[in-house]
DNA sequence: CTGAATCCACCTAGATACTG
DNA sequence: CAGTATCTAGGTGGATTCAG
């Protein structure tokens, strides 16, 4: 490490940025969001959970799930039994980020037309 | 299309987050938001823009800035003089979407140490 | 039922070199 | 200055198979 560059509070102005990025990469992915609106209403089970995502496949349910659960928003919950039962449910965390997302959603709501214009007219040009 | 399929108001549960992530398909990607960011101020160049993103490509600066165009969030004026100068700056659409964007960030102010407890609670398991 | 393991196709994004 | 073109490594996610 070079004396000359010790600290970079904040390598550019984007500053706040970086805290938003790091949720993105918590639940940007493909899949994170669908598990937690899924799980909104209470605790499913984990194939029922795989038949309300249309379209994701076993593997990625796993991951997805695993990493919601490492990050403390989701919890899961073994049941012994024979054959074997799994719960998933959000977290107060998890149940928290419902409304920052909500946010996101009334802005989509309010510009998508917005937006499909601003494409059509890109496209077309 | 086939007559059968015609429409699927709601294959999941998930209702909302078909937005939502139309959105994260908008601006979820590595560089999108650091760029609306750096953007908040005013107009700037592109090469000014690349030296505030530490990091970024010249590549990747060209095609993230192509694809907030084209969603109608950047607009990129070019001044035909020599040597060219291109300026870009946020649209209203695009300033606008600051602040859901700021209420993510508020969330992860507040969560930030709840995850990464719960991220060494679950290594250490 | 709830996974883990493996293989593979695609996409993202970085490095580099070149252009008007 | 503001890009474009090409090549490539690495990551993401789907399909399939196996296991407790």
């Amino acid at each position: 490490m070079t004396p000359g560059d010790m600290d970079f509070p904040t390598p550019h102005p984007a500053g706040d940025c970086r805290m938003v990025r790091e949720i993105l990469d918590l639940v940007g992915d493909k899949w994170s969001l669908y598990i937690i609106a899924s799980l909104k209403d209470g605790p499913v089970r984990f194939n029922e959970l795989r038949r309300r995502i249309e379209g994701i496949s076993q593997r990625m349910l796993t991951i997805t799930l695993r990493g919601l659960e490492r990050d403390g928003l989701v919890k899961r919950t073994l049941f012994p039994t024979i054959p074997p039962r799994v719960d998933y449910e959000l977290t107060d965390v998890g149940r928290s980020l419902l409304e920052p997302v909500m946010a996101l959603t009334l802005w989509a709501n309010a510009n998508q037309l917005n937006i499909q214009h601003a494409r059509a007219i890109y496209d077309a040009g």
